[in-house]
DNA sequence: CTTGACTCCGTACCATGGTCCGCACCCTAT
DNA sequence: ATAGGGTGCGGACCATGGTACGGAGTCAAG
């Protein structure tokens, strides 16, 4: 199975310039051209899709770089280790943003129960 | 109390550039100078506090922007709307972490469970 | 009254993750 | 064979949230 850019973009979601940058950023390689246009497969939409999933568990671009590198290198314990990084900074994120729905909800509670005085959403934060 | 930039800045924990970007941004007023150097008050610094506990629940500082605008406005079922909003939002992201998190934490178990093979934290994620 | 720290201000630059532009090809259907 | 749409490529541009720089002015202590 062969495609071209558009259709390997169209295969994982994303645009085709966003592709080339991944490209670009050496996170996708660039098929050699038998005269004319490239030619993407099966592989290189797994690495798209690797990517993006990596993604949406908040590596960046660069970390997603390291992970693919390791892919070929084998170095699991890195790899782990990567992956308890990141566990770590979710879980703080998580927490961060949980806090912050409670006290936006509490918030807007009470800025529906009453219309007199400042509002609570404004007044809040303000520490 | 009235305090320089810089005492404002530590106040909240940001930097001298940071105040006078949001200022930029007019997110803070830059108040008129006596003939020297422009002094802060407890309202800046109150003002200062919400941006970053603003944010911290989320906001981008142009929302930020608006909510201070509504401030002056009164029109509290507006900022309602945003904090709802917000809340959605925070929802979603929170869930999708979640997920996140527990996908790494099941690849780091099985990663660290055997070493041969490929790792199945590079394995993941290609869908 | 000078030194050193702080301030003011505009402008430029940074990282991140893309997105768009223009020109030249190439490929396919009519 | 020619019009259209997709492709290749480099480079410019975008949004977001800052950070750094340089030169001039100001202020307090020695």
């Amino acid at each position: 199975m062969s495609m071209t850019i558009s259709a390997l973009a169209r295969s994982s979601g994303v645009g085709v310039e966003t592709v080339r940058y991944y490209q670009r950023r050496g996170l996708l390689a660039t098929p050699e051209r038998g005269d004319g246009i490239r030619r993407y497969d099966a592989a290189d939409a797994r690495r798209l899709g690797f990517i993006r999933g990596a993604q949406r568990a908040g590596f960046t671009l660069e970390q997603i770089g390291e992970l693919l590198h390791l892919d070929a290198g084998q170095d699991r314990a890195r790899a782990r280790e990567l992956a308890s990084e990141r566990i770590a900074a979710l879980d703080a994120k998580i927490a961060e943003m949980q806090a912050a729905r409670a006290a936006l909800e509490r918030l807007a509670r009470q800025c529906h129960a009453s219309d007199e005085g400042p509002c609570p959403i404004i007044a809040a934060f303000e520490g």
